[in-house]
DNA sequence: TAGAATGAAAA
DNA sequence: TTTTCATTCTA
């Protein structure tokens, strides 16, 4: 959609030109670049030697400044395209958050009248939900801007960098600059993001300067954690307490982090990072990581064993497939189901964490060195995975048909040589998957103890994939380990440590699926891709209908939906691969049932809750995003994918934000999300009843005050009065621009349908409440900016309540929006409210009580009978003028107050 | 790519 | 006071 900021850009001018997208700012973080499709297939592959060279050089030596400054002159050009963005108001954060429950409120409306809902919500929202909001976007701006200390919200209206040379990178605008960014090459840019790419931990990427938003931030604060985690797990001490130890806000400290001293290695704490860092590095360009990691990570013989075998196993199993697993292997995927199983009941938090970091460091570290002996040997990649602690991870890698270079290269290739019709599309990878599948099942079955089935469901692990794939995109290991664990340490301080570290350990368990997943995003997850894709596509049907019926607001829907997923996935995935995955894994059903405990978990813990919203998307167009997406792979697009792929056709692409912002952020962004899932969202049935009256408010505002449902006085009078006084601020507002209104009263009105609906639930109170009168009266705050655009003229109303020719025009325009918003009469008549005909409302506005709710019921009639008849309205009603709506005020209060 | 909303910041 | 732009995603 947007411009494809993915993937885009043309491979031959490419980088700069510019194409990066709308988002730019997410993207310019090296990891999120590297994942980002965007880059020409050609262009990364190169990126990716160079990215190996300059990891290992940043990690090596302390000059790592220099030269990592050199990868930060390519951020810097970076971050001057897509420079950070500026955060999200409280505002969008609401939306952000509830949007998805609007459109699944009403699947057909667009964005633009999602949007409109959300302002609706927005304006009725109580105060204290707002400050939560507002308090969010506090936070996170003072995060943001701890991060880049230089940040202009607005380039200015010249913006000076922007135009001139890089220009084109930044199509937008805004190069907002972020002081720091001298010039640069666009090839440059380029390049860098791939080199940034490189897992592990640049903190050159950390530069406020550089650091884009908050994403940014969090990726610095991931790759900090990271690092911490590996050290931590050479030495198999906490390195996480630092984190906790910071009585900050994770955001906050994510934005000291990155602002400090990320690059080099600023305070002691950096130390100790960057000697994580080299450690992770030095190892990771040749196999000797792999030993550390098994060394700092405690394995017992019997897991070892189950390395080994998995891992020699691997090699052939690329070849053999993954369909048949050898019973050597199974017994090594059980060992180490065994072996995670203590390692989570070890790991409780801290031991837990160190476990999870050592499997995810190797998965660092072979991806790493996948990317460098990809170039050089695939061999090589087959002992780091024997030699690292995933071993699942190696063997997937390894496993694929192909040779195991990079896997980027493979997957881009793959793609363009196979799937040339559509690009991102993956090519699938069979055995590696399957194994990988199969031994996360495993493991996750074990965990449980479900082992023992076999069902197994792709699904599993696209679940999985999802959730890790969110933080692993760009390297697998990264994101394993930023994931479980920076989310940890960051909240060490919060309970939520100890669910994370659950999660964690599970996906530690799962290394392996975490890996794939963490490849997929950025790189690519060739194999991964393949098999995400696959399952994508099967699982779509199901998920997609596990999607409908999910509700973001309740996780436990994402159970149910998993079950009902499960089924559908199941017979899908036979359909499609039977030949791989299923055989391959036997217990994946089990194993399936178990993601699906562990996708619950992950889900009330709110990790998942982006995942909720890309689930909605999903629904709508679940689609094609996964297409996109795929390359892209976020984490909550694959989630969505996983579940709800299926369902939704359309796409889901998701904004490509999404799938930059994701990748990267990773478990940073999860924390984000945490923050942001922890903000109060609200059921669409909690606003139906503000929303009616905010609903209302529109309608009069716009031409009468129709509503007459009858809302009922329910409500708290608080609530009504706190709305009495928007309505009237916004009233306020729309008299200045007071054009245009006329549309909304058309769309409002089913809005207020569908309030009315609510308030009927609530009570049948007929008269109407005082706050649907003020509602009615107040107009919604969202006009003003329409009137400035110039819209207004078309719209005025006549006093007598017509509708200018051109109001008829719109007004037509209602009907049909009626048609297509759910709320409207559909939704109140589901709720038992409906006023489909005129005369039942005027019927019942009659009985109202009181002149006023009469005189509103009579508009609300006026306004139904307005948008079915033109002439009607006219005669109907006379729209009452701002001045009464005032007076009515305080009698609308009075009634609220009763 | 425009646009729908709100809000923050800059000009 | 007016513009920009943040997010999301359809038309």
């Amino acid at each position: 959609m947007k411009g494809g900021g993915g993937g885009k850009e043309p491979p031959g001018e490419g980088e700069v030109s510019g194409k990066r997208p709308k988002r730019k700012c997410l993207q310019w973080h090296p990891l999120l670049a590297k994942k980002a499709p965007d880059f020409s297939e050609e262009e990364e592959e190169e990126d990716e030697e160079e990215l190996e060279k300059e990891p290992v050089l940043c990690a090596e030596s302390s000059v790592q400044e220099g030269e990592c400054g050199g990868m930060e002159d390519d951020s810097e050009e970076y971050s001057s395209e897509q420079r950070a963005r500026r955060p999200m108001n409280a505002f969008l954060l609401f939306c952000k958050r509830h949007r998805s429950l609007v459109r699944q409120e009403h699947p057909r409306l667009d964005n633009r009248g999602a949007t409109k809902i959300l302002a609706d919500w927005w304006a009725v929202l109580d105060p204290k939900e707002k400050q939560k909001y507002t308090d969010m976007a506090k936070e996170y701006k003072d995060a943001f801007m701890k991060a880049n200390p230089g940040y202009k919200w607005c380039p200015a209206t010249n913006k000076p960098v922007k135009s001139p040379s890089h220009s084109v990178s930044n199509s937008r605008k805004k190069v907002w600059s972020l002081p720091s960014n001298p010039s640069k090459d666009p090839s440059v840019a380029k390049k860098q993001p791939k080199t940034d790419s490189t897992p592990q931990l640049n903190f050159a990427m950390a530069d406020p300067n550089k650091m884009g938003g908050l994403s940014m931030l969090l990726l610095a604060g991931e790759h900090a954690l990271t690092a911490r985690e590996i050290s931590s797990s050479s030495s198999q001490t906490g390195c996480t307490d630092v984190a906790k130890h910071t009585g900050k806000s994770a955001l906050f400290q994510l934005a000291e982090i990155s602002s400090s001293p990320a690059q080099s290695a600023g305070g002691s704490k950096n130390a100790e990072d960057t000697s994580s860092l080299t450690h992770v590095e030095a190892s990771g360009p040749s196999q000797p990581s792999s030993p550390d990691l098994p060394k700092s990570c405690v394995k017992s013989p019997l897991f070892q064993l189950a390395e080994q075998i998995s891992s020699s196993r691997s090699p052939s199993a690329s070849e053999g497939r993954q369909c048949g697993q050898s019973a050597l292997f199974q017994l090594a995927e059980m060992c180490l189901a065994s072996e995670a199983e203590k390692m989570e009941a070890r790991s409780s938090q801290p031991s837990g964490g160190s476990s999870s970091l050592c499997a995810q460091s190797s998965t660092e570290i072979p991806d790493r060195e996948e990317q460098k002996e990809a170039s050089e040997l695939p061999l090589t990649t087959s002992s780091s995975s024997s030699t690292s602690g995933s071993t699942s991870s190696t063997p997937t890698e390894t496993s694929p048909c192909k040779t195991p270079k990079k896997k980027k290269k493979k997957k881009e290739n793959k793609e363009s040589d196979e799937n040339p019709a559509s690009p991102k599309k993956m090519k699938k990878r069979q055995s590696p998957e399957s194994d990988l599948d199969s031994v996360t099942f495993t493991i996750e079955a074990v965990v449980k103890g479900a082992w023992g089935s076999e069902e197994t469901p792709k699904k599993k692990p696209r679940p999985s994939e999802s959730e890790s794939s969110p933080t692993a995109e760009q390297s697998p290991s990264v994101k394993k380990k930023t994931k479980p664990k920076p989310k940890k340490q960051l909240k060490l301080k919060d309970d939520a440590m100890q669910e994370e570290e659950e999660d964690a350990d599970k996906v530690a368990n799962k290394p392996q699926d975490v890996e794939m997943i963490t490849e997929e995003a950025p790189m690519t997850p060739k194999t991964e891709c393949e098999d995400e894709f696959d399952v994508k596509v099967e699982p779509p049907c199901g998920m997609e209908d596990a999607m409908l019926q999910f509700s973001p607001m309740e996780p436990t829907e994402v159970d149910e939906k998993e079950d009902s997923d499960a089924k559908p996935l199941e017979s899908r995935q036979e359909d499609k691969d039977p030949e791989v995955k299923q055989e391959v894994c036997g217990s994946r059903k089990s194993e399936r049932s178990c993601k699906g405990a562990l996708y619950k978990t992950l889900v009330s813990e709110g990790m998942l809750t982006s995942l909720r919203a890309n689930v909605d998307r999903g629904k709508r167009g679940s689609m094609r995003g996964s297409v996109s997406d795929h390359e892209g792979s976020w984490n909550d697009e694959n989630w969505g994918f996983s579940q709800a792929a299926t369902s939704n056709p359309k796409k889901l692409k998701k904004s490509k934000s999404k799938d930059e912002t994701t990748p990267g952020l990773g478990k940073l962004e999860e924390e984000f999300e945490k923050k942001f899932n922890s903000l109060p969202q609200y059921s669409p049935l909690t606003f139906d009843k503000k929303s009616v009256a905010v609903t209302k408010k529109k309608k009069n505002s716009t031409s009468s005050p129709p509503e007459p449902p009858k809302t009922c006085k329910g409500s708290s009078s608080s609530q009504k009065k706190t709305l009495f006084h928007k309505i009237v601020n916004k009233y306020k507002h729309r008299k200045e621009k007071s054009s245009g209104t006329d549309k909304e009263v058309a769309m409002f009105e089913p809005v207020a349908t569908e309030s009315s609906p609510a308030v009927k639930s609530s009570s049948p109170c007929v008269s109407p409440s005082p706050e649907p009168q003020k509602i009615l009266d107040i107009p919604v705050g969202s006009q003003k900016r329409k009137a400035r655009k110039n819209k207004i003229t078309h719209l005025v109303r006549t006093a007598d309540g017509r509708v200018s020719p051109a109001e008829e025009d719109k007004s037509k325009d209602q009907t049909k929006n009626q048609d297509e918003k759910p709320f409207t009469q559909e939704t109140l008549c589901n709720r038992g409210v409906c006023y489909t005909d005129p005369r039942s409302a005027e019927a019942d506005l009659t009985d109202a009580p009181g002149s006023l709710p009469a005189f509103f019921s009579l508009a609300a009639l006026a306004e139904v009978a307005a948008m079915e008849n033109v002439h009607r309205a006219q005669r109907a009603v006379s729209i009452p003028t701002e001045a009464q709506v005032k007076d009515m005020a305080p009698v609308l209060i009075s009634c609220a107050d009763q």
